[in-house]
DNA sequence: ACCTGAACACCGTTCAAGT
DNA sequence: ACCTGAACACCGTTCAAGT
């Protein structure tokens, strides 16, 4: 009955996935563990660094292998990957967005679009101020829109909200605006 | 000694300002107002409605007037304003993005966006489908970069990020890509 | 290495009752 | 219309002590 620190991030993303993130307390976290709540600080030492732990569980089960190729098609490969890595797990993206706005781990989906970004194949390359700029333009589209998503999946649950549903062809579409946005600075527009 | 919804909103923005969001307790105001916590459910059902009046009082007090001419314009200007908006107070792009996500209220920077998006004085017009979902991308973009720049502006607070410094240049380009997106896709490149 | 048990200082919310 | 006072069911975290 004695857990390591694999078994209680194991379990804490099997509670984020049955209850969500509202309901990933210490407290409950430990009673499914069977051990009292104070039992988890000898893994972790505060609530913070287990999210962090689990949100990296999160992408770490979600990674793909790098794929070769224009920036673009890696760009967009990379956020794809990121979206569907964090929509497998209710309130996936929150949990990333909370841990990453913290900036303890979640890092890896950050590095990954820098080094896509970095592929520059192009005749000039990406201007190397824009690569970090673009990178987190990316990450906010990508996390903030799989939030709404999540949200709206459970919005029966809580009865708030009554907007229009969101369609996965709305996530291309704003990924493409965006990967466009990226290209019009590198073929020549006027900077900013 | 008796205070009516506004008042009660007007002291909440104030422990907001001074304390941040998460010290933003119903104990903690109803305290600030002298007054027991329950008093408070006088005004209001739950937290959540008191938050999102508090995100509408934080977004009406940094508004501006419409600007007229070309949409893109227009749509920096509401990207602009909202930023400054949700920066006059701490943590105030985490608080309208948390009311935002809940769905209740701080709708006004989203009707905003859509107006100027549709404000299409081009010979072709924004294609409508492309409207909500340019809307959404823009308004994920400003609040999860402003939302960056307070988190680093407390930073040395809680001591636990050590990234490199957001610039207010960083904005304007990344809004910019945004906007050029939008551009590309009207201006007639190649449809996802 | 992993856990208990008790404690501390908090939460949001409800509800009968007061003025 | 606005508020009290008490209660309910929770939080995260610390710490001495156990195995």
């Amino acid at each position: 009955m004695r857990n390591n620190r694999g078994d209680v991030v194991d379990r804490a993303i099997e509670v984020l996935d049955s209850y969500g993130l509202a309901d990933l307390s210490m407290r409950r976290l430990g009673a499914e563990l069977g051990v009292q709540p104070s039992a988890l600080y000898h893994h972790f030492a505060n609530k913070q660094l287990l999210l962090a732990a689990v949100a990296d569980e999160v992408l770490a089960r979600g990674a793909r292998p790098p794929v070769d190729g224009p920036w673009d098609e890696q760009v967009v490969a990379v956020c794809s990957t990121l979206r569907d890595a964090v929509l497998a797990y209710r309130d996936g993206a929150e949990l990333v967005a909370t841990v990453h706005a913290f900036g303890l781990g979640a890092r890896a989906p950050y590095d990954a679009l820098v080094e896509a970004l970095a592929a520059g194949d192009l005749p000039d390359g990406l201007p190397d101020d824009l690569v970090p700029v673009a990178a987190r333009t990316l990450l906010h589209f990508v996390l903030g829109h799989v939030s709404d998503e999540q949200t709206h999946l459970q919005a029966g649950s809580a009865g708030a909200i009554a907007d229009a549903p969101r369609e996965s062809s709305d996530f291309a579409l704003g990924l493409a605006i965006i990967v466009d946005g990226i290209r019009a600075r590198v073929s020549g527009a006027a900077p900013a």
